[in-house]
DNA sequence: TGGATATATGAACAACTATTCATATATCGA
DNA sequence: TCGATATATGAATAGTTGTTCATATATCCA
């Protein structure tokens, strides 16, 4: 015991201690999922259209006009969003509408804003 | 009036209405920081790192110990996490200790982990 | 001052990702 | 069924990013 992590020679930590950390830590596959979760919100196309859906139920192409992107640029990140369970569809003829899959993401949104407004 | 979007034929969404969302989203500088905001979550490293920090005020090379990763790879990252002032840090001699910047990172993290425990 | 150590950093590279372009699929109306 | 339209998708490309390697900086101690 008293053994001191290896990198530095000096005890900043205990063996014991950096394991003990270790301990505490959610299991590796949580990190992953859990930076993956934020990876969803780490671009700017994929929050704008958040933001559209927390408005309203719109399709596709309005939402390719409100962000004066091209269809297929939405879509590629619709097919995101809707494999992250982000968002839900529903088929009305041609059209397909989309909206967020929970309240919960509003959140996520919101708190994020209150964040970068210190 | 009575204008349709330009996308599809059918009125889905009246042009006022396109332009009523428009005006409830944040602005476009605003909607970018928030990407990068999260942008900086999305890295599962990062996440590490933040989650070791939210236990305890840890050096550098403990950083590294724990998360078995190099000494180089860790100082980048915290280079980041700097930059966007997620960590601070204090220098004790050759050693510098890094922690958290301030609550509201651990209270964003664990939103996250809520959310992916779904 | 010189050697050892903790951290930082620049360049290079590999992996990933967002958009574009072309095209496929699905639905509707005639 | 055929043409028109809304959406989806595959391939290619350009831009971004995380890690490594080598090295620089900063501090301590002898």
């Amino acid at each position: 015991m008293d053994k001191t992590s290896q990198c530095c020679g000096l005890a900043h930590m205990q063996e014991d201690e950096l394991h003990a950390i270790n301990e505490k830590m959610p299991p590796e596959e949580q990190l992953y999922d859990l930076s993956d979760f934020f990876k969803i919100f780490g671009d700017s196309t994929r929050v704008k259209i958040l933001f559209v859906l927390s408005e309203a139920e719109v399709c596709v192409c309005d939402i390719a006009t409100i962000l004066d992107m091209t269809q297929s640029a939405i879509s590629h990140q619709l097919r995101v969003l809707k494999a992250n369970k982000l968002v839900k569809f529903r088929r009305d003829g041609k059209t397909i509408f989309y909206s967020l899959a929970d309240s919960h993401i509003q959140t996520i949104l919101k708190q994020g804003l209150e964040h970068i407004e210190e």
